[in-house]
RNA sequence: GGUGCUGUGGCCGAGUGGCUAGGCAGAGGUCUGCAAAACCUCCUACAGCAGUUCGAAUCUGCUCAGCACCUCCA
C-alpha cells in the first residue's frame, strides 16, 4: 500500500488514520432508504459515495462487510403517521406492497449507477425481536422508561455515563431550550427523550403486539439493532448523509452504548447534501430531481437527458463531505470529461506492450507517469478524495493518448511503468470509482467494418467518401481519429 | 435565536502557510487532403477589510453573502 488511509471523522472532527478493529475485516454501516417513495439524486450521492468507500476499502485488501438496511417501518412525518402507512393508505395497498415496491425501485436505481450491492441489508420488520430484546436491556439497565404503553429512551440518565450530543455537537442545555411542541411530550419524563416503542393510534396499521402495548418500534432502534448484530458491538465505519446526524445517529450512539456500554462506531463518516441553485435537494422543497428525470432529461431546468455513468462521473467530481450544486451546465462539462476517460479506457485496454531493444528509455517521463499513479492511492487515501484522484486520472490519460497518436513512444517508457500505468488507470476508474463504458454507446464489429470501409476510400483518396463516411459517425456519436499510427475512433465528446 | 459549514479563475470543482489539481469553455501551435481527435503552450484565481508571519487563498479577527441542522412521531 502507498500511504495510509486518513478519514475526516465526524464523530472526533478530526482526520484520522484508518485503523480497522480486527484487520483485515472492516465492518461498515451505512443507514438505507425509507422505502415509501422513488429515491431522488440527492440520495442517490449519499449512497453512491459510500460505494467509493466500500470499493476502495476492498481495493486495498480490506475484508469488508458492508451492511446497509432498508427502513420498512417507524419512520414517521411530523403529523405521526408512519411514512410507509400513509402511502399505503393512499394507494390501497398493504404497507409491504409499498415496502416492496420501493425495494425493487431503489435497487434498480443503485443497479442503474452501477452501485454495489451491500453485503447484508437487512430490514426493520425483519429484526423486530431484536429491537424488543434491545428496548428490554435498556430498561435493565435503567435507560428506558415505559409511559402509556410507549417506552423512552432516558436521556438524562444516560448524559450520567456519556455526553449526548457529542457527534452534532450539541449541548444538552440548547436542545431544552428549543423544544418543539409536538404529540406525545406528555408521557415523556424529558422533552428530549425519544421513542422506543411507540403506541400506535387505532387508526395505525402497521402494529405488532408487544406488553407494553399494540404499537411499533422507534425509528432510531433499528439502526442500532441491526449495526451491533452484524458488525458487533464495536465497528468500524458507521454512515450516513449528513441531515441524519441529528438526531437519528445521536440516538443510535446513546442506544447501542446504553445497551452494550460500548461506543458502537469508531469512525462516523457523514456525506453533504447535493443542492440546487445552492438549496439543498429534497422533496419537501420540490426541488428534487428523480433519476430518471435526469437520464430522460425530462425537467424544467435541464437541456438534455445524462447518461448515469455521466451522473456518476459528475458526482465524483467532488468530495462527498462537500455540497455539490446540481446545473445543467455543469453536466454537460462532465459529460464530456466522462466521454474522454471512457475514450481512455478502451484505448489502454487495446493497448499492449511492444518490445523495442533499440529505444531509449526517457527518464522524465518515466517518471511523471509513476508519481501520477502514486498520486492515485494519494489521493484517495486522503478521505476518499474522488475529485482529487479523477484529476490524476487525467493525467495519466494524456500519456495514453501520447502514446497512442504516436507522440510518445510506448518503449520510452518502459514495460513496468507501462503496465504499472494501465492497471492504475483501469483499476481506479473501474473497481475504485466505478467508472465504465456505458452499456448504450455504440462500438463493435460493425463499427470496425465501417472504419474499415474508411481506411480504404481513404487510400483511394476518394475524399468525397472518407467525408460521408465520416458524417454519417458523427451522427451516430462516433469520431472517427485519423493517425499517424492508423485509424481509430472515440465517443463524441 | 442556537450550532456548524461555505464563499476559489468565464463555469464546475480539488487543495489549504512557500512547490500554486483536474474538467469544461477560450486563445495560439503541431499534426492533417480539409477536418476531427490527440498532444504542447497560454489564460494563474482564491468574497471584502485588517492582523499574525520572512512569506497567506490557506492561520486570527471583523464585515458581507449564502447554506445546513435544530429532537423525542423529521
Amino acid at each position: 500500500m502507498i500511504g495510509k488511509l486518513k478519514v475526516n471523522n465526524t464523530l472526533t472532527k478530526k482526520k484520522e488514520v484508518f485503523e480497522p478493529l480486527n484487520p483485515p475485516h472492516v465492518g461498515l454501516y451505512v443507514c438505507g432508504p425509507t422505502v415509501y417513495s422513488d429515491v431522488h439524486l440527492g440520495n442517490v450521492r449519499t449512497f453512491m459515495s459510500f460505494d467509493v468507500i466500500y470499493r476502495y476499502l476492498k481495493f486495498l485488501g480490506y475484508k469488508v462487510r458492508y451492511v446497509r438496511n432498508i427502513t420498512d417501518v417507524g419512520h414517521l412525518l411530523d403529523s405521526g403517521e408512519d411514512r410507509i402507512s400513509k402511502k399505503a393508505t393512499l394507494e390501497s395497498l398493504e404497507p409491504m406492497e409499498i415496502v416492496q415496491k420501493y425495494t425493487n425501485d431503489f435497487h434498480d436505481v443503485m443497479a442503474t449507477f452501477n452501485i454495489l450491492c451491500p453485503d447484508i441489508e437487512p430490514t426493520a420488520t425483519g429484526h423486530l425481536m431484536e429491537q424488543l430484546a434491545m428496548i428490554d436491556q435498556l430498561v435493565d439497565n435503567g435507560l428506558a422508561y415505559e409511559s402509556n404503553g410507549s417506552v423512552y429512551f432516558d436521556i438524562e440518565k444516560y448524559n450520567k455515563e456519556n455526553t449526548y450530543g457529542k457527534l452534532s455537537g450539541r449541548k444538552i442545555e440548547d436542545l431544552l431550550n428549543q423544544t418543539r411542541e409536538l404529540d406525545g411530550q406528555d408521557d415523556k419524563k424529558n422533552p428530549l427523550d425519544f421513542a422506543l416503542w411507540k403506541k400506535a393510534a387505532p387508526e395505525h396499521i402497521m402494529r405488532w403486539k408487544t406488553k407494553w402495548s399494540d404499537g411499533f418500534p422507534g425509528w432510531h432502534l433499528e439502526c442500532a439493532v441491526m449495526s451491533t448484530k452484524y458488525l458487533g458491538k464495536e465497528f468500524d465505519i458507521h454512515g450516513g448523509g449528513m441531515d441524519l446526524q441529528f438526531p437519528h445517529h445521536e440516538c443510535e450512539i446513546a442506544q447501542s452504548y446504553g445497551t452494550y456500554k460500548k461506543e458502537p462506531a469508531r469512525y462516523w463518516l457523514h456525506t453533504n447534501m447535493l443542492t440546487v441553485n445552492g438549496q439543498k435537494m429534497s422533496k419537501s422543497l420540490g426541488n428534487s430531481f428523480l433519476p430518471k428525470q435526469l437520464i430522460s432529461g425530462d425537467h424544467e431546468l435541464l437541456s438534455q437527458g445524462f447518461s448515469p455513468m455521466t451522473i456518476r462521473f459528475f458526482m465524483l467530481q467532488s468530495h462527498y463531505a462537500s455540497t455539490l450544486d446540481f446545473s445543467n451546465e455543469a453536466l454537460i462539462a462532465a459529460q464530456k470529461g466522462y466521454f474522454k476517460m471512457a475514450n481512455g479506457m478502451r484505448i489502454i485496454k487495446k493497448m499492449e506492450f511492444a518490445e523495442n531493444t533499440e529505444a531509449t528509455i526517457d527518464e522524465k517521463q518515466k517518471e511523471q507517469i509513476e508519481k501520477f499513479c502514486d498520486n492515485c492511492y494519494y489521493a484517495m487515501n486522503d478521505d476518499f478524495n474522488t475529485a482529487l484522484t479523477i484529476g490524476h486520472l487525467f493525467n495519466i490519460l494524456k500519456k495514453i493518448n501520447a502514446i497512442h497518436t504516436g507522440q510518445l513512444s510506448m518503449a520510452a517508457i518502459g514495460k513496468e511503468t507501462f503496465e504499472r500505468m494501465k492497471s492504475t488507470f483501469i483499476s481506479f476508474n473501474e473497481e475504485v470509482l466505478g467508472i465504465k463504458a456505458e452499456d448504450s454507446l455504440p462500438g463493435g464489429q460493425l463499427l470496425d467494418i465501417i472504419l474499415k470501409e474508411y481506411q480504404q476510400a481513404k487510400e483511394a483518396r476518394n475524399y468525397d467518401k472518407v467525408d460521408e463516411l465520416r458524417s454519417a459517425l458523427k451522427a451516430g456519436g462516433i469520431v472517427v481519429k485519423d493517425m499517424k499510427t492508423g485509424i481509430d475512433w472515440a465517443y463524441e465528446e
